[in-house]
DNA sequence: GCGTCCAGGTCTACC
DNA sequence: GGTAGACCTGGACGC
């Protein structure tokens, strides 16, 4: 089945695709000779479809699943999460006014930056951040890629992150072991039980009434859990007033603002301070700001 | 080949 | 409320 979806005209595929590193850890993947971008979803209805991507015209999305038929009720659910993960509802136009006033980021409202890639569920997002702390990348890949491939699902070879009783039905050993979590599998462990046993709800972290330091606390209070991930989960619940600065956009940020000298966080805090609510949006476009010039970052 | 260090941090214990 | 030390893993680095 080919579908075609309307997108805003400031909306840009690549640029959201290439946001941050989620697009190169599954469910998500790209195929660069075909310049497609691929995930895979899970219908509330157990049904697991595969789409590709494509978006080359302006103000349009090409979608090609994997499935023959799809019922009508199936594809509205599937462009629902399309339009979650890639942020289309966002409404970018206040931070692209804000960025044409600052020299340094007339580029983002140019370029369409600024919509964060997230994943189909904010548990999913959640467990994926507590896999990026303490660790090489290409550990983070190794931990999201064994979760998946242990725990979640496969369909034609693509595969699905677990949902929360999928891991909560695991061990600690076995996440030590075979998903190599190391110690961060005691955090997990404990995070997908009390999901799954409805003590946390994190989908309803995406529409909290709370304020942002309300749910920067709730978030921190999930062992595993700390200010760099509570202030980067806070971005993809469109909230960007806490920085989640970590080592790589503290060294990013050296070699931009301060010849490579080591900086302290109060003094990227300071830097930032002027931005107002958006500063983490500022921020972390500005860290990745040479990602834009290239046609496949990474 | 082997030991050490540290990375896209966080927790706990202790002051 | 601030800080030291421990923590899994694996790649980089020095010897």
């Amino acid at each position: 089945v080919k579908l075609n979806l309307a997108v805003p005209a400031d909306f840009d595929l690549w640029r959201t695709v290439y946001s941050h590193g989620w697009c190169a850890l599954p469910p998500f993947s790209i195929d660069k000779e075909e310049r497609l971008f691929g995930v895979t979803v899970r219908l509330t209805s157990g049904r697991i479809v595969h789409l590709r991507l494509s978006g080359d015209r302006r103000g349009m999305l090409a979608i090609r699943l994997s499935e023959e038929k799809l019922a009508s009720a199936a594809t509205k659910e599937l462009i629902s999460h399309l339009r979650s993960m890639l942020r289309i509802g966002d409404d970018l136009s206040g931070f692209y006014k804000e960025a044409l006033a600052h020299p340094d980021f007339r580029w983002v409202a140019e370029t369409g930056a600024g919509r964060l890639l997230r994943s189909q569920t904010m548990f999913e997002d959640a467990v994926k951040m507590i896999c990026t702390t303490n660790c090489s990348w290409s550990l983070t890949e190794s931990m999201v890629g064994n979760l998946c491939r242990e725990l979640g699902e496969q369909k034609g070879g693509h595969l699905l992150f677990p949902r929360p009783r999928d891991i909560a039905a695991s061990s600690e050993k076995f996440l030590r072991t075979k998903v190599k979590l190391g110690y961060r599998a005691p955090f997990v462990l404990e995070f997908a039980r009390r999901v799954a046993e409805k003590e946390i709800d994190p989908e309803a972290w995406r529409s909290s009434t709370l304020s942002s330091d309300e749910l920067f606390a709730e978030l921190r209070s999930v062992k595993g859990i700390g200010p760099y991930a509570a202030g980067n989960l806070l971005k993809l619940v469109g909230r960007y007033d806490y920085l989640g600065i970590d080592s790589w956009c503290r060294m990013k940020f050296s070699g931009i603002h301060r010849k490579g000298r080591a900086v302290s966080d109060r003094t990227i805090e300071r830097h930032y301070a002027g931005f107002g609510p958006m500063k983490g949006l500022f921020f972390w476009l500005d860290v990745t700001r040479d990602w834009y010039g290239e046609k496949f970052p990474f």
